[in-house]
DNA sequence: GTCTATACCAGGATAGAC
DNA sequence: GTCTATCCTGGTATAGAC
């Protein structure tokens, strides 16, 4: 990890933890291990770092839309089967991946919270923010729509199925990131909800 | 309204759209027309305000409680009485209801917008923001088992249905508070997502 | 209880030696 | 590319007159 990296890395620890104007340059210098004069030489100003870190998350977001996207290739039997294989387990197990990426994520766990915070900033950072929350349901519409398609799914209206699947991890999420809780009973509590919406709706 | 009382008014609207760091004494000053100086006639330092506000946001949240709480009186045929009138669309009007105060009222929308930007500073600070999850799911619970006890809704998890009214309507608290978006569509999407969930649930 | 003036310091950023 | 030294702005808070 070069000196650069590890400024945005620091920077993004102690941006989410106390914000972006409550973390001084001093106090990333510090945690690099270097004078804060000399942090300077690596960014023009603390709104630099600031900018390479939210650079670097649509990086990040872009690669786990990758991960978590539809199998790649367009080959509609690769598709088909994918999703014939999805059942009851494979759903809650999807709920509480997602869960526990953005709460445990190295990235991301921090990212969440610094997005949460600095979102009514600036049009650029709720943009950000935005993508948590419309990313998300986006995805997991596209994901019902086509579950609702090859009948593994009863018919109905895929947004508000998005919705119903996604609120309360997303709910969960701001109750749990950055403080307190007890992993268990809550990834049973994602459980039991994303169960009990699978019981609703699968055919 | 008395000019401490205008100092902490002021001060919210401040707080909450540039954050308590983001704001100077001079600008709560400015906003009320007096000289920064004078502002510490009134309170002893910036951080004291912050403690009114926050001091008057339980406030504020007591009231809504005994506002959208049971019926009063322990009048068992009253509560009675109260839930066999629920139907359909006093339920999607409940939704619409709950989101619409949290997006617009005048001091909890600038609250809302301010807590959910402070919860990490403090554990003071979350303890406040968790009423607005835990507040939410509670309140939705009682209601619901009350609901089932009656007959009104079918037997089940009281606590997962609380999760599924709630969830979406904070989701969409999120989307829209603080940010530009159109209320009509927003209102119609919390209509559609309750109206769907009280099939799911009514007898 | 408002004002002017000011103390005080923290934090962002630059200069220049090594 | 790191350091020491320093500049400068702006923000919290106080003193004291009216």
């Amino acid at each position: 990890m070069t000196t650069k990296e590890r400024i945005v890395d620091e920077a993004l620890t102690l941006f989410s933890a106390k914000g972006f104007k409550g973390t001084t340059v001093k106090n990333i210098a510090d945690a690099v291990g270097i004078k804060d004069a000399s942090l300077y030489k690596h960014f023009a100003s603390k709104q630099e770092i600031m900018d390479a870190i939210v650079k670097e998350a649509y990086a990040h977001m872009e690669r786990l839309s990758q991960q978590l996207g539809f199998p790649s290739g367009d080959a509609i039997g690769e598709t088909a089967q994918y999703f014939k294989n999805v059942d009851r387990k494979k759903i809650i197990d999807l709920a509480k991946e997602v869960f526990m990426f953005y709460l445990t994520d190295n990235y991301m766990s921090r990212f969440w919270k610094l997005s949460n915070m600095e979102q009514y900033n600036n049009p650029e950072q709720y943009e950000i923010y935005r993508v948590f929350i419309d990313g998300g349901i986006e995805y997991q519409t596209r994901l019902f729509t086509e579950m609702i398609r090859i009948g593994i799914f009863k018919k109905g209206d895929p947004e508000i199925m998005a919705y119903n699947f996604y609120s309360p991890i997303f709910l969960l999420l701001h109750k749990c990131s950055g403080h307190e809780y007890e992993l268990e009973p809550t990834l049973g509590l994602v459980g039991r909800i994303t169960g009990e919406f699978y019981d609703r709706y699968h055919k």
